[in-house]
DNA sequence: AATGAATGAGGCTTCATTCAT
DNA sequence: CATGAATGAAGCCTCATTCAT
């Protein structure tokens, strides 16, 4: 069956200039959400800006949604990658449990400042068809199964449900990270939040491996 | 702040009958968002919803964006309300530790669970007019607020940062009650999570009171 | 089940206003639809034409497709109210066969004289969605029953499958209108191919009667 | 006719491989008119059905119209040749009057079965530039013409006006083979079609024989 | 000659908002 | 004050055609 009209360019780049014109555009859309907002933003500024017309736009992707769904796909990639590369350190390296969690919670927060206002159009204004939200669910997955490993890495599989463990502190964190750029406590900057944060899944860690 | 043009109704409804036709707006305006996503919604689905004529709304609103902000007047009304009932009782009752968090944490859950479709539009959907935006913070600062006052009730006042800590709290229960209504962890019931979440935060709250 | 959205207005009229905005539409369509072919025609076109504003036209036809169904049924209603009345008429009067042909014939090149243009972009030009297809089956349908009606009146019961003579008849005198209309052959005036026409379906008529 | 722009392909096909793909691309037309009509036919789907890349498709036809001509002339030749074939075995066998008109309306039904869906797209929904129409009059003064021959043959000399009563037989039978392909009556198979048409063909005959 | 990426005018349609009744 | 018809700017998208490779 034909691919979801939502989350597919409409034919596979072959060419050298096709490629580069998607980029193009995945990287236009980028900087224009950021400026102006998903609602305010058209698909032709997102062609203007991209240095292509809008027929070439619509020639790889059928529609606007589908722009956002390239997006986030990217995003979502560098997300998965940076906590894969994390993982790796940490095993080959040895780190130790407070380590682990200084490492993953700096790299969230990272992630979120990078670019906090295209964080925050592509989590909070864009639209959420069916695509981009199985899209969100798959990278949230895909990253609470990595804690899931590192947890177990560190605690020994002792701890009871693994799963909801790492859900927790992934959410928990993903969801701190992503608020304080959005609106920060006063006088607070990113370090003191990075110790906090740890403090916190360090203290649940803990408790967790004593009691349950 | 300021009542911007955007936040206001046209005209103070004075009478019985305004007072109605506003409630009815605002009514019909969640169930619409609820049932077709802030995108999808237009100002006529909301008229005819209220059972009202369209001119009849913009009589009462000037733009579509003062309706939403109403709205959310509405639900920050609603969740402040919650808060400040849970810190009454809890110091006229003198409940522990554990049982604050208990009520607290539960009462979040239930108030994402009460609409959470509803819930989604509002924090996802919806644009976000700066009214919007300071109108959120607002609830946020009045929550952590009396978080705040509810820890140094629990805690004494040895804590240091206690708007932090209350910061903190408030979103990571925040973040994950969203979460688990919008996407739950596969075999996790509401009482699993709240019981998680809880050991989460009073881990944090130990550890805070005695190392810091 | 809501009728096809192809087919009916948005919603009913119940105004006058209403009503002579959507006639004006009507009309305006069959004037460009005349002047520029209905491919060549757009929406914006017939509103101008119209004197009413895009907006109100898409009021009241949910697109291009269903203001022309709403044309052709102002044709179909007139084409059968013709035939209607000729055979009222006919009845009444008491004409002989010859009689009946004549006015049967005449009118219907009559009608496709009235609006040549029309005719053919109608006929021709027009895209066929099912709603449009199924119309003029049962302006034919309707039409051909009448006449069916006729043909008994004059010959009796006696000749057998009445339903495909009068098939054959309406469609035989039809296409010979329209061809007339958009290509005559040369020196050739109306009531010369009226003449001839009604010597056609006499003749067989008349054998039909015999042989059959 | 001069040669119009529209008509012709931008340069002769000399080479072996031109023609080729030539027909290759009027071939790929019918096939896609006859599966899509023609207002959702692409030039580009042309091309791809074709398996010729759109820039050679513009490299034989200056235009979209363009092809359509050139498959309407196909057309066209085919059905002349159809007739006039019957005219040559007519005369040379020396068919009887009922016979020709059997045959002769067997032709017209048959050629109108063959691709019921293209013809239909060809006499209905395609556009008319001048270049077709000039073509479509052409085929059917080249039919009346023959046909007129054919009556000549069989009637003498002694009937008025041949060119109208050939005229008035080419478009009843052609208006009725049409209408039977697209919108039959009830319980009517091709044999009694193709039998009644005839009756009702030798009936006009015989009278203008007699009368006239 | 062939290819197919690129072009962009222009069509259809939506919907927040106004205003005559 | 209520009504709902009317407005029109602006957005998404198509497709015939061009042109660099």
């Amino acid at each position: 069956m034909a691919p979801s009209s939502v989350a597919f360019p409409r034919r596979k780049p072959t060419q050298e200039r096709s490629r580069a014109t998607v980029d193009a555009i995945v990287e236009a859309a980028a900087r224009v959400f950021e400026a102006r907002g998903y609602a305010h933003t058209t698909t032709n500024h997102i062609a203007e800006r991209a240095g292509v017309s809008i027929g070439s736009l619509y020639q790889y992707f059928p529609n606007k949604d589908s722009i956002l769904v390239a997006l986030l796909e990217h995003h979502a990639d560098d997300g998965a990658r940076l906590i894969a590369e994390l993982a790796a350190r940490a095993e080959v390296e040895d780190w130790s449990l407070r380590a682990v969690l200084e490492h993953f919670v700096e790299a969230l927060v990272e992630y979120h400042l990078a670019a906090p206002r295209l964080q925050y159009v592509l989590l909070n204004e864009a639209p959420r068809p069916p695509a981009v939200v199985a899209l969100r669910h798959q990278l949230e997955d895909r990253i609470a199964e990595l804690v899931s490993g590192l947890i177990d890495l560190k605690l020994g599989g002792e701890a009871p449900r693994p799963d909801i463990v790492a859900w927790l502190i992934v959410h928990a964190v993903e969801g701190l990270a992503h608020e304080f750029v959005v609106h920060p406590p006063r006088e607070t900057n990113r370090d003191t939040l990075v110790r906090e944060v740890v403090t916190l899944i360090e203290g649940y860690l803990t408790r967790r491996g004593e009691t349950n």
